[in-house]
DNA sequence: ACAGTTTCCCGTAAATGC
DNA sequence: TGCATTTACGGGAAACTG
């Protein structure tokens, strides 16, 4: 009879923060005689909602009723639109935590329309109300609260089943793969491959046990933290979505990351490429990063690989990836910088692959000298790096403030004293 | 009688943003016989202001009558603070900007406390009141609010002339550079020195005019941009202000920073200093930014002088100002990377001058190689760069977008053919 | 003490007003 | 139309609160 649209978060509707404006738009699906009448509709915040299962109350400010209105882009149906509508805490309604264990973000709500008509002398009370709503109350809340939409309107066809969380049911592999590749194709707009969902499945379920139809359960998914690390997977996955969403999009669109290949999956393809091959992964272990992992050949010809420490979304914001891709170099001792990275994986040369997606340096600033920053590892001597043979350090270290330390931490006083001994000309 | 106290950002009182909580503490000076009496004290703003100087009115939220109490840490006096107050603009009062030219940070304003003493039967009214203060929406106005709340101080001993920018006095040099001083000193910890305060007194009167008597106009002190810049001298000089405060405070507390140093004065400084000396010195050309000049010598024997692009804030905070002066690095095509650093102005050892302010290299992330960003810059072959002489590119560029712009943008693909050339052992 | 949650508020961007 | 000013709100951090 009537259909609810959704509101606020573009990539993730359903959730909303508190104090921040909202709008939603309401159309009366339902034909009426042409006639002259008044359609006044209101909307109210968990009306009819039992008291038992809220945790929290909200109420709507700028909450005026509207009149509904012919709209011109849903071919003449009556529809209004509520903008600047606004939830706020109702103080005082802590109607105690006794659910046990469900959060902020799996606690649901309802907003609810409800309208009079008055049509030759009938009066009809028409009432609906969307789909159950997450409230948050600070953005870093948002993606547990969309896990929680997604999750319940992957699972369920109730229309408000409020209490939802209090016994979530499992998703099964196949289902979540598609909302997960979906997730990506519409924040991103390049969904997963094959072998991207089975990393995640596998990282979900464990090696062993991928099938179509393993069960998921909803605290694996959302709320208990990956083994050894201080994040879920949802959350994870999620922070990776942002990073592409800000900082990723054409090169991953061009489809240049692997992203989800498990440590393990990615020797296995690396193993038998030439030295100078690479490929980009999502870091396991931080949130929102990128790393990539290359292959080196020692000066016995035996093969080993390396990975730079992860970039995060602050790193890409002052040098994007293609132009770190471009100019990264490793400084090994007594050698001039060099750049590790040739060949995209399978064997694309790196500047096919990201030729178009480089920026060229700046030159604005004249009279001064363009500044750069040069994405660079330093590797020290003596740490596992099979391809270099340990040498003597060439020189004293004047300023390294705790020299017992220096096998964990290169002092780049070496760097400076070592280009120094290889540079010979102009000086 | 009562002596109100300075209100909100901790080192620029009397200015108050709208829509952000701040509090004022009162102090009854009057000493009381011990009678058992109340003091109750309400706040109220622009009371009894005349209208037709008001450019906006506002209204204080959560604004009760509180008692005053008797506190122990000013000896016993009554005292009452009022706190959560918070400044909301009152709507529809738009009292025609007909004062001309003056902005929303030259509009003063008064907070008023109010209180009524009944004592042995007598009744006495007492009130008091800020010294003007500027309410601001955004927190960018906060640096003109401030210049306008230092000017009225400096210049007038009025307590409410709320009209005082309609015709704003001038300020005497002397009295000016002072003031400029005790800001560094109080919001940095270290103040100016006489050189220093030369070049600012020399930016805002012209080279040739400053004396002490020299008259700075208000306009020319914080409404008007400098000369063909984007900015007035105090936002500028406030911005250099925030920068030390940020991410420069040691450093310049150990006074490594010249920092006010006019272009020909550092041509005169480092005219005959050794190759490889170098100074530092705030941008003029953009807010906040500090970049360093060295001398250099070509193989003529001749010297020369270069200035990075200065840094601003977004850099120093993912790479500490001490670090970037260890790191730099000059790539002058066909030779090895340089540190065209060597000795403080006027003849430091860099190491000596900054290495207590060195960070260590984190080596946190094992399994991953430490990611590291090396501040550099690259020269190009044919610029006016008079210490080397042009030479024929080694290489052709396969991803250089568009060749002919070549002698303006520096393409970094050059940068790794060379490397590459220069590159002997193990490859 | 502490973790989950909310509040606070800067700083950027967009909207608004004049 | 352009500039001055305000509003909006993400994001980091502090404050709150059971």
């Amino acid at each position: 009879e009537k259909q609810p649209c959704t509101l606020n978060y573009p990539h993730k509707p359903l959730v909303i923060k508190t104090g921040i404006y909202f709008s939603t738009r309401l159309r009366l699906l339902l034909k009426l005689p042409e006639v002259d009448y008044q359609l006044k509709v209101k909307t109210a915040f968990d009306k009819n909602v039992s008291g038992g299962t809220l945790h929290r109350q909200f109420e709507i400010l700028n909450n005026n009723p509207k009149q509904m209105d012919i709209d011109e882009s849903s071919n003449g149906c009556l529809a209004v639109e509520f903008r600047h509508l606004q939830l706020k805490d109702k103080k005082g309604s802590s109607t105690s935590k006794n659910e046990g264990s469900l959060t902020v973000t799996e606690d649901l709500h309802i907003l609810t329309f409800q309208a009079r008509l008055c049509l030759q002398g009938l009066s009809i009370d028409l009432e609906t109300s969307t789909l159950p709503l997450v409230v948050i109350s600070n953005i870093i809340q948002l993606p547990a609260g969309w896990a929680s939409v997604m999750w319940y309107n992957l699972l369920t066809d109730e229309p408000k089943n409020l209490s939802f969380f209090n016994n979530p049911p499992c998703a099964n592999w196949s289902q979540l793969a598609k909302m997960l590749s979906w997730q990506f194709s519409t924040i991103t707009g390049r969904s997963l491959t094959t072998e991207q969902l089975e990393m995640l499945g596998e990282k979900l379920l464990g090696d062993h046990a991928l099938q179509s139809e393993s069960q998921v359960y909803w605290s694996r998914f959302c709320k208990e933290n990956i083994p050894g690390k201080t994040f879920s997977f949802w959350l994870w996955l999620d922070s990776i979505l942002e990073l592409i969403k800000k900082c990723l999009q054409p090169v991953w669109i061009d489809g240049c990351i692997l992203g989800f290949v498990s440590k393990a999956r990615e020797r296995a393809l690396l193993k038998d490429k030439a030295p100078g091959t690479f490929l980009l992964r999502f870091s396991e272990s931080h949130l929102g990063g990128i790393t990539f992992t290359w292959v080196e050949q020692d000066y016995n010809g035996e093969k080993s690989f390396s990975s730079v420490e992860p970039y995060t979304k602050n790193h890409l914001n002052m040098l994007p990836f293609a132009d770190i891709i471009r100019d990264y170099k490793v400084l090994t001792d007594g050698n001039v910088p060099e750049s590790p990275l040739k060949f995209l994986y399978p064997d694309i040369p790196k500047d096919k692959a990201f030729g178009k997606h480089y920026n060229r340096l700046h030159t604005k600033a004249f009279p001064y000298i363009p500044l750069h920053f040069l994405p660079i590892s330093m590797r020290q001597l003596s740490a596992a790096s099979p391809q270099t043979p340990p040498k003597i350090p060439l020189f004293d270290l004047p300023f390294s403030p705790n020299p017992s330390d220096l096998e964990e931490t290169f002092d780049p006083q070496i760097l400076e004293e070592i280009l120094y001994s290889i540079s010979v000309p102009n000086s």
